[in-house]
DNA sequence: CCGTATTATGTCTTTATTGACATAACGCTT
DNA sequence: AAGCGTTATGTCAATAAAGACATAATACGG
């Protein structure tokens, strides 16, 4: 008899079949919105920027969009803050993904009585 | 403007925070169940009879719980069938992606006008 | 009793992903 | 002009995941 198993779940975003906005750059563009740097944004999530920034990169590679505007230098070193796509693919994502859970939420009690 | 972005998702069951049962399990426990050996089963989805036995086998430990029943030598060398665990997690595992499945869909078109 | 197809494992190589380090440029501020 | 914090990249190491190879044991059928 299997023991306490639960479900799980994850959404993305995808372009072509390849994925190309999950849960890690949510987190990260959300902390870039919030705290005007992608640095801080960062260390906020506990990685380093070289890693932010490559993943970022890589994100407006695939997807052909521009998701950060940057400025380097100045007061505080410079900053970075998301465009107008970025929020847009942002909202997408965050409504697509408040919705699944939901149903996940709901199936979970049907198949899985705790 | 983002281009033609559709939605993806995964499921699968945890068992104190772990991954105990995805995509990959399923596919390998259903071919067996329909070919009667795990050699034949792992032929069938392109990967090496090591690399089948191995996942199963790391899969029993975490679960404690016997997935197949293996009998070695005999006619046709032996083979492999399910055990009735096996068989209940596949059950709860494919209720429950049919279910979140069939929201995705709906969830996708309110949000991705395709 | 030998051939055969399969389970059962160990080990080693290759590959992919992630992370760490290092360096340059930039533009405010003082 | 010097300092500071940030963006921007290249490079290389460490770690993890997947795959390839090798070998033993088993039991049935001819």
């Amino acid at each position: 008899m299997p023991g306490k198993i639960s479900p799980g779940f994850k959404v993305w975003l995808e372009k072509e079949g390849e994925v190309v906005f999950a849960e890690g750059r949510k987190l990260l563009l959300e902390a870039v919105d919030e705290l005007g740097s992608l640095n801080a944004a960062a260390k906020k999530l506990g990685m380093s920027y070289r890693a932010a920034w490559g993943k970022i990169k890589a994100t407006e590679k695939r997807l052909g969009v521009k998701l950060l505007e940057s400025n380097v230098g100045g007061r505080g070193g410079g900053g970075a803050r998301l465009t107008r796509d970025a929020r847009e693919i942002l909202r997408r994502y965050n409504r697509y993904k408040t919705r699944i859970k939901a149903s996940v939420e709901r199936e979970c009690k049907a198949i899985f009585k705790k």
